[in-house]
DNA sequence: AGAATAGTGTCTGTCAGACAGTATCGC
DNA sequence: GCGATACTGTCTGACAGACACTATTCT
């Protein structure tokens, strides 16, 4: 059935997934098999479907779904996008999330036989994605960036026990610089989003605490 | 033309219009004239039409334009609310948006003969209104305090001239308590988002230095 | 002992609230 | 002068960055 935009604006969702890995903030690209913009990268998105989705969040897991197998702990807004001239297919509304893969998730990750997929550096700026899907990235970094530096921290995106130096590390990367670690932990012990645990990781070094997210922690 | 929802959603957007007035935060209500919900208050909103609006953004304004007779300088995306549920007439998407409007505009809201309009306390939680406005409301007004704590000023909510008393004034009123009179000018003075002015206004005390808005100020 | 990383203590500058004090108008 | 409001100066406590220090493991 083909229907013209005149009446109503096509409604589908993006959504910018998030890990940490190999030093640096990566998000989830991939490579589009039909048109428009066939053989192009974007951020995985689609169109909301009435019948199956109870809200817009919900097609945005839906669509998470398909490229990975577990429930995303956090799926939030970001903003939207609209206008007659952003899709060829005529107007359209966007809807643009973003989610947190956590460290220790990644196998979780659906690999399609149809579809590339790429984990791509989220801080570089030299993607040319399809449709305005470059500026979706920056304002789904710029928000995720603000979330974590107003103090909140990306806990989702590490797995259930780490030690404060990997938390610390996950920020730096996220922000894209250093951070002192005394003040850090000072914070940390205060805020009450944390637990400690009574073990501990043994390395070649000093072995280092372990902590959870509290029970009341939300990002 | 009746239309099931079962391919399309609706697609609206609502709008929280502030203003301050009588040492309250002030919200704009309509009481709706037709079905769904006749009779009872809601923010005002309206339908998408593609032909007409070249973003939602657009048809925000488009909306607003019926209630009030200037440009308003800032209109600004809030988030969406979505579902089958949230209007009796099928699955909807409200994308929600704030406004303001300078205290010595007032004079440019539309008197409309068909519709009754009412500027309510905004943050008076007895409000009971269509749909699922009543979450709008308190969405809104917890993104304007936000934007207002994080030391971005409500100037858009002012005359172009005005006196830092003012200013202070109306930042406590959406903020809900007082603010300290001497911070809150040294703030101001650092933060060059204002422009001091050789003019001053004379009343049965001591006059006020008036300022302005700078040039690059954007709320 | 030495390397390596975990974790602590302390100094210091910045900043915001509190609040008292000064300035300038009308009457 | 007095009341009222505009505006300023100073004290103080909270907090964050800087950085040196101690602690605990493995080899």
């Amino acid at each position: 059935m083909v229907m013209t935009r005149e009446l109503f604006p096509l409604v589908g969702v993006d959504i910018a997934l998030f890990c940490v890995g190999d030093e640096s903030l990566r998000v989830m690209l991939v490579r589009r098999a039909q048109a428009p913009h066939a053989k192009r990268w974007a951020l995985p998105g689609g169109i909301l479907k009435p019948h199956l989705d109870s809200s817009l969040e919900s097609a945005a897991r839906r669509v998470l779904a398909e490229k990975v197998s577990i429930e995303l702990p956090l799926v939030e807004e970001v903003r939207t996008f609209s206008g007659p001239d952003r899709d060829p297919r005529g107007w359209s509304v966007s809807v643009l999330f973003y989610a947190l893969l956590p460290l220790d998730k990644t196998s979780a990750v659906v690999k399609s036989k149809i579809e590339a997929l790429e984990w791509a550096d989220a801080l570089s700026t030299d993607h040319k994605l399809a449709f305005d899907h470059s500026e979706h990235l920056s304002c789904a970094v710029q928000k995720l960036r603000a979330k974590v530096a107003a103090d909140v921290l990306p806990l989702h995106l590490l797995p259930e026990k780490f030690t404060l130096r990997q938390l610390q590390r996950v920020t730096e990367i996220i922000l894209g610089h250093p951070l002192d670690k005394s003040s850090f932990r000072r914070r940390l012990k205060e805020s009450r989003d944390l637990v400690e645990l009574d073990e501990y990781v043994r390395g070649p070094q000093r072995p280092a605490q372990l902590f959870r997210a509290s029970e009341s922690f939300s990002f």
